[in-house]
This record gives C-alpha cells, sequence and structure tokens, in this order.
DNA sequence: ATATATTGTGGGTAATTGTGGGTAAACAAT
DNA sequence: ATTGTTTACCCACAATTACCCACAATATAT
C-alpha cells in the first residue's frame, strides 16, 4: 500500500455537477502527499484538458520560473500564459473540487469528465475530445515516439 | 529453495470470479520481494492479455517518465499511452487481486484465466486468445527468433 | 495412513466511494 | 441595509469495494 506519493496512473470516469464539481478518484487522493493539505492546483494543459497539479509540484514550478530572464520576450510570454490560468483549490468531505467556468470552457467540458493520471500531474478530459486526441496520435506514430520506447523498457 | 526475488516462471489457470477477482499463483506470491507490500501495478499488455508488475519494477518505469517534459507534445501522449491503463493492486488474504472491468474487457476475459510468468513480469490470458496467438507465432518466420537466439544462450 | 497445513474458490457484511441536494455564510451590486 | 449570487459546508443514499469467514481440494508432515 506504500505507494509512490504524488504520482497519478489511471483513467476514470466521473460527471460533473450542476454546481462544476468533480470527483478526483480516492485512489489519487489517496497518494496525495499529506504537505498538500488535500489540496491542489489546476489550470490550462497544453492539450484542451485541465491540468491538476499537487500544490508543492506547483510550487516548485513556481521557483523554476522565477529562474526564467524576463528579458527574452517568449519566457515572460511562457510565464505569462503559465500561470494566469492556475488556481488553488481544496477537495471537499466528499473528494470533489471546484472547476471555474473559465476553465470548463477552455476543455470544453459539460457533464461527463474522463480523468487520467499522468504520473506527477492529473488531466480531465472531455471524453469526445480525448477521442480526437488518440486518433491524431496514432495517425503520427513517429521515430520520435519509437526513441522514447526504446528508453522506457516496459 | 530461494528462487530470484520478483522473478516469476511457469503457466497455471485459474478461475476469475464473479466479483472480478483471480488468484495470483501462491509460487509467484511467495517470489514477490517483501518491498512490494503485496502489490503488483496491472495493465494492459502489448498482446491482449494483462500484464502485472511487482510495484518496485513499476515505480521505475514512472521514475524515468518523470523526467520527460510535458512541453512537449509527443512526451505528453506516450506518458499518457503508458500509464493510463495502469492501477495498483494488492491481494487479499486469500491471495487473489481484483481486476477492472476496463482491463477483462481488453483481455477478452471471462472465466477461465492462463497465468504465465513472464520473468520480470506476469501475464494474465484467455486461454483461446492465447491459442490464437501460439499458432500465429509459429506460422511466424523464424529469422527474427534466430537472431535472437545469439543473444540469450539456453 | 492419518493428521495438519496450505491453496483455490465462493459468499456475506461493513466500510468506502460517487453523486445529488440543502442550507448558511461570504461576497457583490445596488 | 437590502438584495441577489456565489461559495463553503453538511447530510443523504445507492453502488461499489474491502475485509472477513467458510470450505473443499490438495499438499506436507508425522
Amino acid at each position: 500500500m506504500t505507494i509512490n506519493q504524488d504520482t497519478f496512473t489511471g483513467e476514470f470516469s466521473y460527471t460533473i455537477d450542476a454546481k462544476g464539481r468533480v470527483n478526483i478518484p480516492a485512489k489519487f487522493r489517496q497518494s496525495l502527499a499529506p504537505e498538500n493539505d488535500q489540496t491542489f492546483v489546476i489550470t490550462r494543459g497544453m492539450d484542451p484538458c485541465i491540468w491538476v497539479y499537487p500544490l508543492t509540484a506547483w510550487q516548485i514550478i513556481e521557483d523554476d520560473l522565477k529562474d526564467l530572464s524576463a528579458i527574452s520576450g517568449i519566457n515572460r510570454s511562457f510565464i505569462r500564459n503559465t500561470v494566469r490560468y492556475a488556481s488553488t483549490v481544496s477537495f471537499d468531505k466528499q473528494g470533489r473540487i471546484m472547476l471555474s467556468t473559465n476553465l470548463l470552457n477552455y476543455a470544453k467540458l459539460k457533464k461527463d469528465a474522463f480523468i487520467i493520471g499522468m504520473v506527477n500531474k492529473i488531466e480531465i478530459w472531455n471524453p469526445s475530445e480525448l477521442a480526437k486526441v488518440d486518433i491524431q496520435n496514432l495517425e503520427m506514430n513517429s521515430s520520435e515516439y519509437d526513441a522514447l520506447a526504446d528508453r522506457i523498457i516496459l
């Protein structure tokens, strides 16, 4: 039962209720390290989904961003886009977090939510959007992908 | 009698009960290193079967994945496809693990399960699916097989 | 052989989990 | 202050899962 802390795997389907709340899978709640105080940071993903980080993991990202020089315009816009949509959420007694309308719109989420563990973070997808991306990935099956598969031995 | 830890060989046939539980062969349970805390990680195999890893073996894979930056789209889809079907399971007092409906469907498992030791992992097969794959392998040309024979001395 | 422990399989019961709402506090805008 | 709206906290309940016990079949020991 001593699973890696702050590490998430597996896929689960949940429903978003009228108030904009989604359940965080019990397994994920349990692997969240106590230092996080039952708190995540949610933000826009680089795919059309919501990214959910353990609070402490996000704090490390912020620290890394501090090291980027603001002289570079690319750095500035990268920092801006990374941080501006991020907000802190804790889960309630039933294990749910509240999603802002802003993020719900970005990820095109309505009622069905598909939650995927991505090792160091969690993704919340509209199932049909995920299906689209899955198909794209199948088609582009590239050599870079094979290179990764060589490095990570299953 | 002290076999290599976390190493599995042999084949066994078991039944999956109405609740989706299968027994892990006693031999495999005994060779599972104590650090695993009686826990495996189950996921989709590359053949139509379920792969079962000792927890600590899977954690190494996870650690490798953590080093991949999520800025790259290929990295994201590689991580997603690798961990999405994986989940942690411990065996109960009777030595059984619970299989998710998702994985049961993927491996086309119903009642009969054929469990095979694959050295560093375990495979759970529907016996008739395994028979199909066995036949395919017989028909397959043996040149690739011979290439392996150069590397592994039996 | 007989006794004793182990293994595989089946079920029952209690706790947990996912989902829906209700109500009151906090906040915003008049 | 008086509204109206949003957020936080609480309760309820069906469904699932975890945990326990039972027992037949096999293996091990005496």
